[in-house]
RNA sequence: GGCUGGAUGGCAGAGUGGUCAUGCAGCGGACUGCAAAUCCGUUUACGCCGGUUCGAUUCCGACUCCAGCCUCCA
């Protein structure tokens, strides 16, 4: 099975190839923790959830770190503005946001490490930096030398020229150049700040990230990922950094790049207003229900982010649905198949996400083994062509609810009906419908709707889910 | 302005040089006391203008429009 990645470097699809045979090395740009996490923070924890469980079928070691950066302006800003300490700001929401991932569905990565953990590594590498001649200080700042670096820009694809056309920010006096850029700075007291050679400081953003990649994967990994507004400027300074410690030898063998949400007017950020929390979509709907809906879109297109999910949700039913109708009461779930073997999982769902990770193909290919479950002649076939739908969803992160948890679970309310007790005025009702009662019957129904609870009378009797 | 990437049916969204995406919605049927749900079936498409080709939505060129990045950003 081959693995092909769209690289950001090259502009093409390349076939993946570990740098060590049967080792991965992954890496992913985390949050910045200074508030609640939007839609659009999930789409790459998401698309590399789904990465590394096909990764981990292949290849017998995949190591997947993401970061969480937990010193930063925009933190330090909020702290400031709430009056709250910086620290337990950072630690508030950096678990704030892996609540809101794994009820995505999002497996935690092998080791997330934080910025602040890291500054004698961040030191390190700055002091290399500098004795390479790649980077100055200047009036308590430390800047990287951008010229001093020949394949600066090769990433994000863009000349010196063009940068400088573009630029829109005002040049610091201290600088050599204008496209130099920070990797440490001084502290004022109420900031937090470390000791270093050139006194109380923090480091910058990018070389927070080289420094934990060096430390935790080496010095050349395989994948690093990231939304597509990350290309320039941090991954491309990121990607320098680490190449002139290096010593020239590129950091990075695949770049890959998430494509932005956008909602109303555009891309999906706090800047612009237009955003929607995960935390407050989880109190609406499953969280299953927005990983579908985030699955539905190629990870490296533009995702229209439709509020309602009510297209998520209904494709979602119908890939449970199917589950229930070919109940063989194993109580099996995609779960069931974390650790199968490489044959449970369903060709088509696998060579589609093979293909550069497409997860609207898998989806596809999972409706077509739920449409060919349900139709299934044999028992046998049925068992087979469920375990499949059950395997598939396992990559995908979905399906892993108990089909009767999916459709009877109690959610958030806690005045919701008892299943026990739905059934029992089921049966009542049936009971009622059996002596042409029909006048109780549509009674209970009517009491059972205004409940949550929809009934489905079926050949099999009557089901009911809530809603 | 520069750089990147888009434009597919009512909507979302894959893909392909000639046959089918898929889902949602719609429509028809089955089932039902009725209704809903469910199940089965099914209609509708490839921005615009040229070119290459036996044949283009798919390849090439121009055009129009859109988005992202060039500042913090997933």
């Amino acid at each position: 099975m081959d693995i092909t990645l769209h690289n950001t470097q090259s502009g093409k699809r390349e076939r993946f190839e570990p740098l060590v045979p049967g080792e991965v090395s992954i890496y992913l740009c985390g949050p910045t923790v200074y508030d609640f996490a939007h839609i659009g923070n999930a789409v790459p924890a998401v698309a590399f959830d789904v990465l590394v469980r096909l990764l981990r079928l292949e290849y017998p070691k995949v190591t997947f770190v993401r970061n969480i950066t937990d010193v930063d302006d925009k933190i330090n800003a909020a702290g400031i503005a709430t009056g709250r300490p910086i620290r337990e700001l950072g630690e508030r929401y950096a678990k704030e946001y892996q609540d809101d991932i794994a009820a995505l569905g999002v497996i935690p990565p092998d080791v997330e490490p934080r910025a602040t953990g890291h500054i004698p590594e961040i030191v390190d590498m700055i002091e290399t930096l500098i004795a390479g001649g790649h980077a100055y200080e200047a009036e308590g700042h430390v800047l990287f030398h951008v010229p001093s670096d020949p394949d600066y820009g090769t990433l994000a694809k863009r000349s010196l020229e063009d940068m400088l056309d573009g630029a829109r920010v005002e040049v610091a006096p201290y600088k050599r150049d204008p496209k130099d850029f920070v990797l440490w700075k001084p502290s004022t007291p109420e900031l937090p700040g470390w000791e270093s050679p050139w006194g109380r400081g923090r480091p910058g953003w990018h070389i927070e990230c080289s420094a934990m990649i060096r430390k935790h994967l080496g010095p050349v990994i395989d994948i690093h990922g990231g939304g597509s507004d990350l290309t320039f400027p941090h991954h491309e300074n990121e990607s320098a950094q680490s190449r002139c410690v290096n010593g020239g030898t590129p950091s990075v063998r695949y770049w890959l790049h998430n494509g932005m949400l956008t909602m109303g007017t555009g891309k999906m950020s706090k800047s612009v207003g237009n955003i929607v929390t995960i935390r407050e979509l989880l109190s609406r709907h499953d969280g299953e229900v927005l990983r579908y809906a985030l699955l539905s879109g190629h990870y490296r297109a533009q995702l229209m982010w439709n509020e309602s999910l009510a297209q998520a949700q209904s494709s979602l039913d119908t890939l449970y649905q199917a589950l229930r109708d070919t109940d063989d009461g194993s109580n099996e779930t995609a779960a069931s198949y974390a650790n199968a073997d490489t044959d449970a999982f369903p060709s088509d769902v696998v060579v589609a996400l093979c293909n550069d990770l497409n997860t609207p193909q898998a989806l596809a290919a999972m409706h077509a083994l739920a449409s060919q479950a349900r139709r299934a002649d044999s028992p046998e076939s049925v068992r087979a062509l469920r375990a499949k739908l059950l395997a598939g969803g396992w990559l995908l992160g979905i399906l892993t609810k108990p089909v009767a948890v999916y459709f009877h679970g109690v959610g958030e309310s806690a005045d919701a009906m008892a299943p026990d007790v739905v059934e029992a005025r089921i049966e009542e009702r049936n009971a009622a419908r059996e002596a042409k009662d029909f006048a109780r019957a549509d009674a209970i129904r009517d009491e059972l709707a205004a409940g949550g609870i929809q009934l489905e009378d079926g050949r099999a009797g009557t089901r009911w889910r809530r809603v």
